[in-house]
DNA sequence: TAACATATGTTAGAGATGCTAACTTTGACA
DNA sequence: TGTCAAAGTTAGCATCTCTAACATATGTTA
């Protein structure tokens, strides 16, 4: 997952004693645990419950509990990079259309995994030993950075377009924790998220 | 083997067996040690260890370690929510300054107390059942709906002034986010706070 | 094919935790 | 002064994370 080009072929012996890909497994059991639960409520023991095996198992395969977690935020990360560079392709280049578009894709995201999407940004350890975390977190932001350079005429790494496009980031970012918090609810804040987004991103986008 | 005639020392008037007001101890301990070790490394026996008494005492004012950090994160939302409406009163009402004074007062919180300031939002969704804390995190917004009702010429429960406000709210809350976990540094942003927070705050208060 | 090496399971258990039950001490007040 | 409720205590259960020692499957090599 981490490394598609180290996966091997594994046969899928069921029944036997050896589980045939424990590690994706508890992966998945792990975010599917997280999104019922929540990121607190999570253990490791369940997980393996639902994996079937022995509470000793997955530490043949991750150091401790909170790499796991990693794991799902690593993979949730880099599926919203996906998602982010795919939108953007539906769209003119450094248009306020394709910057909100990426933007309501990233909320989106948050909306449907809330409990990942914590996790992403959460995960308040140190990540520089996580990093394939890290690297699909840039790779998301590039998304972004790739379509202001475009609008602002200046390469992707110049200081003004990383500055502008954080405050957009900045901005979906914000609204996503607020949706999942239910605070928009709670304030009897009622918008229409594309036309909404539409109206602030370019406002954040104006001179 | 316990006995009275163990030490009896100064204190307050009232020490020995009793402690005189554990509560407010295991609140300032929580607080602590959730500030020095992350939300998630709190654990009810620590804060008993700092507060000098056994691990089934904290049950006598809180149903459970949940309703300790519940106490932390609504003490974090009344400081905040005072420190707004008191920032507040040094600008103009209305103006782009006092809006961009609020926030900044906002985003200084979280990386004053950046566990705190996940309490407040991080923790569970069901908030009703700690009315205190809503009532906290209305009274911040509040200050916010005033300043924006001066400035639209709307009542603060017309629904124009909370959209107009939560989009304000929105870009403060993901920017404290984002600095806390350190996502500015790492993506190589560098600001200038009060200036790119007054720059933003006119473009979201723009037409 | 047999034997070994390694990866990946298992069981058993240490130590910590959240919380409850039952008991003890203290201070307030009739 | 005697009683009671509040607020401490100890003891202990169920559960959790993680480790150690052991067991089995798989693949390589003689």
């Amino acid at each position: 997952m981490t490394h598609p080009t180290e996966i091997k072929e594994k046969k899928i012996s069921k029944d036997g004693y050896h589980h045939g890909d424990l590690r994706a497994a508890l992966v998945e059991a792990t975010r599917k645990l997280v999104e019922e639960k929540g990121p607190d409520q999570f253990s490791v023991a369940d997980a393996c419950r639902a994996a079937g095996v022995s509470t000793a198992a997955p530490y043949r395969h991750f150091p401790d509990k909170h790499a796991m977690l990693v794991a799902v935020a690593t993979d949730g990360m880099s599926r919203l990079a996906d998602r982010a560079a795919a939108e953007a392709e539906n769209h003119k280049p450094g248009s306020v259309d394709a910057i909100a578009a990426i933007g309501e894709v990233y909320v989106r995201f948050a909306m449907a995994e809330p409990a990942v999407f914590r996790l992403m940004f959460g995960l308040t350890n140190d990540h520089s030993e996580f990093p394939d975390l890290m690297e699909a977190g840039r790779r998301c932001f590039g998304v972004l950075l790739g379509q202001m350079s475009v609008r602002l005429g200046v390469p992707p790494d110049h200081p003004t377009t990383r500055t502008r496009s954080f405050a957009l980031w900045t901005f979906v970012h914000g609204l996503s924790f607020l949706l999942i918090d239910e605070k928009a609810a709670r304030m009897q804040i009622d918008i229409d998220l594309p036309s909404w987004l539409h109206e602030n991103t370019r406002r954040l986008l104006s001179d």
